[in-house]
DNA sequence: ATAGGGTTAG
């Protein structure tokens, strides 16, 4: 071993005709790893003396041990006295190089393919165009493609793979094109590869065209690739189509066209494919479970959900799939649940970080979010736009003002994320609750770039509640300006205008969204009851116990009636008058399925209860008293937060005997409203008779049911 | 030597 002398350098004669002796000072080398096997070592073999056959022999050796350390070794030996291995070989060793994330020793493999102007062959070329693109080293790759003399389809496949990670779609794309002119014929590596760059129709169309025309549509990784794509562009339906022309099964391609409609918020069709999946005789791994969560999480399917953890333990420590529980678990309002799959996690990432966060928040643990987000910043993981989003919302939803904007202020400062549109949304959502109606608006025009309706929509509700009448008016003009038929907002302003007195006003609104023609979705609940989905809709009485549901809701009702409830007709979010609107408010979808979940469920389960519109006021005070007086807990989640309503002593939603008198006082305007409402009707003051029993069971709702029967999971 | 499926918010 003579490798330590300054003027040492490496004599590797070229294996072509034309010699180029180029050497390299071997104090330039700069191989962390080569440096404790430079000096002489008992049990190494010294290969530096071994004869010239059997010197590349021991590197094709250690190559295939993956023996980097000496293989490195002997590769030294060989360069400097000028002997070549085969090209496979090599492979094997950038291989390994790849395994170990050695990205020096790659580069000094690469470096002695290419010394003393000795020119590899393009697999070899391709082999650390590859090398340099899985290091993320696209620099280096793309000057090695562009220098080399001939690319064939592996080379072109390469580089646009390695585009299409990097999202950059556009020089994907132009790739193909530009392989295509050079004559070189793509596959479907290439293909697969190139189909994740498609970011339109336009282009997703044409490249399909190519595909059949090629005859690979029929290829695993191609089906899998456009069914990804097309669902990726909400193409739901070529998505499907494409994957029932599947001959023979693929478990990937399955998994694909189930994540593609759990992705979607389909998660009906996504649980009625994986049923499919399993008769084809499937079973489910890692990544279709994360899908059949994801299923379940979009369905609030908390039973099915449960099941499908079972199964889920089996493959332990998965960090996605524990993520993808940990968040069915909260959407599923089991808080309890989901901490539980969190503090068995052994690793976890700022998703598992941020899901918990935000899924406290939501479920109205803000305390419980931000005393996690403070374990967070103790641990080594950072966190991002999304933990912040999930930190803000927390503050809005618990009406910590300080908190709130101590964190959207230092945003940049303390975790270098610059505040967007959804956290701006949060502050505003705070300072709208706090009353601070003005400094709301004022943010919303510090916003950078124009702010859509979703903000202006918080600033309206937080009018409405603090009954800023004209801000109000303003904010609805904005929204309708970019969404002019959003039924919500007419309703939410006119209702607004309807507690000031503005009569005018409210006929103003309702001639105008009857002028356009505006149609409110109407209200939908559903709940899991027996492995079935029992859905009401408002204005559909199609559930086979209507009847009975309808009894038991006018007894429900007396019994509230006579502690004191008062409908509170002001969230009446119809074109109604008078008692009709009382009659309409009774029969929202989520009082049905509360009631039918009240006679379905055994006593002491947990009413889960999801719907598709935010819930009413009115809706909310009910469930608080039924919760109360029936001693059930019961859970309700709305498209943006959850809502329990707990039997126990010590739960924060509860209402003592002294709270709801208190309550009833705050309320008073209520009643006082209602005489007005009357007096205007039947032009006279009168107060808020009893509901007509007989009037809400026209009024009734609608059925549909689902049946995953029991779905025995792998 | 090159390729496909899963997780947070909106």
């Amino acid at each position: 071993m003579q490798m330590q002398g300054v003027g040492f350098f490496l004599r590797v004669p070229c294996s072509h005709s034309v010699l180029r002796m180029r050497a390299i000072p071997v104090s330039k080398l700069k191989c962390k790893a080569l440096q404790p096997f430079t000096r002489p070592c008992s049990h190494m073999p010294n290969v530096a003396e071994s004869p010239p056959s059997t010197l590349v022999q021991q590197f094709t050796k250690f190559c295939y041990q993956r023996d980097l350390p000496r293989a490195m070794i002997a590769m030294e030996a060989m360069q400097r006295r000028g002997l070549w291995a085969d090209s496979v070989v090599y492979s094997e060793l950038v291989k390994c190089c790849l395994a170990r994330r050695a990205v020096q020793q790659g580069k000094l493999v690469h470096k002695h393919v290419f010394s003393n102007g000795y020119q590899p062959k393009t697999f070899l070329i391709n082999v650390f165009i590859n090398m340099y693109v899985k290091f993320a080293l696209l620099e280096e790759a793309q000057e090695l493609f562009d220098e080399m003399p001939e690319r064939n389809v592996v080379s072109w496949t390469t580089m646009i793979s390695a585009y299409s990670n990097a999202r950059l779609n556009h020089k994907a794309l132009e790739s193909l094109v530009l392989m295509l002119r050079e004559g070189v014929s793509p596959n479907s590596f290439t293909y697969s590869s190139v189909l994740r760059a498609c970011d339109g129709l336009s282009n997703l169309k044409q490249l399909h065209c190519c595909i059949f025309t090629a005859g690979l549509e029929s290829d695993v990784f191609v089906r899998s690739a456009l069914i990804d794509v097309y669902s990726k562009l909400g193409e739901l339906h070529n998505a499907l189509g494409i994957f029932n022309e599947m001959v023979s099964g693929d478990l990937v391609v399955w998994n694909s066209i189930i994540g593609a409609f759990a992705q979607n918020s389909d998660g009906d069709e996504a649980l009625n494919l994986f049923k499919r999946m399993k008769r084809a005789g499937f079973s489910a791994e890692e990544a279709t479970l994360t899908s059949v969560l994801r299923a379940c999480t979009v369905l609030a399917l908390l039973e099915l959900g449960r099941q499908v953890h079972v199964h889920a333990v089996k493959y332990g420590q998965d960090l996605i799939l524990n993520n993808a529980l940990l968040d069915m678990y909260c959407k599923c309002g089991s808080l309890e649940d989901a901490n539980s799959v969190f503090t068995r996690m052994e690793k976890k990432d700022v998703i598992s970080w941020s899901t918990m966060i935000a899924g406290l928040a939501q479920n109205g643990f803000s305390q419980e979010a931000l005393r996690l987000f403070e374990q967070m910043k103790l641990s080594e993981v950072k966190p991002n736009y999304i933990t912040l989003l999930g930190v803000l919302f927390a503050c809005s939803h618990a009406g910590l003002l300080e908190d709130g904007w101590y964190y959207f202020q230092n945003m940049k400062q303390l975790f270098g994320i610059d505040p967007g549109r959804e956290h701006y949304g949060c502050v505003i959502d705070l300072l709208g609750r706090a009353g601070k109606l003005d400094e709301a608006a004022r943010l919303i025009q510090e916003m950078e770039g124009e702010p859509d309706a979703v903000t202006w929509r918080t600033l309206l509700g937080a009018c409405r509640v603090h009954r800023n009448v004209d801000l109000a008016a303003y904010a609805a003009k904005q929204i309708l300006k970019t969404d002019p038929d959003d039924a919500g907002t007419y309703i939410l302003l006119s209702n607004i205008y309807a507690n000031s007195q503005r009569w005018e006003d409210v006929t103003e609104v309702r001639k105008s969204m009857k002028a356009r023609g505006v149609i409110k979705e109407p209200g939908c609940s559903w709940i899991e009851v027996n492995k079935q989905i029992h859905a009401f809709i408002l204005g559909d009485d199609s559930h086979p116990q209507i009847d009975e549901i309808n009894r038991q809701l006018s007894l429900l009702i007396d019994r509230l009636m006579a502690v004191g409830y008062i409908p509170d007709t002001n969230f009446v979010l119809q074109d109604l008058e008078g008692e009709q609107r009382e009659v309409s408010l009774l029969s929202h979808s989520e009082k049905l399925a509360i009631v039918f979940g009240l006679m379905s469920l055994s006593k002491g389960k947990t009413v889960r209860i999801r719907k598709n519109l935010r819930i009413c006021g009115d809706c909310h005070v009910f469930a608080k008293l039924v919760a109360n007086i029936e001693e059930r807990s019961i859970v309700i989640r709305d498209p943006i937060r959850y809502h329990h309503f707990q039997d126990g002593i010590n739960s924060k939603h509860n209402i003592s005997n002294d709270e709801m008198e208190k309550f009833l006082v705050q309320k008073d305007w209520i009643r006082r409203w209602f005489i007005d409402l009357e007096g205007m009707v039947n032009g006279e003051g009168r107060c808020a008779p009893r509901m007509p029993l007989g009037l809400i069971m026209c009024k009734s709702t609608a059925h549909s049911t689902y049946a995953h029967g029991g779905l025995c999971v792998p």
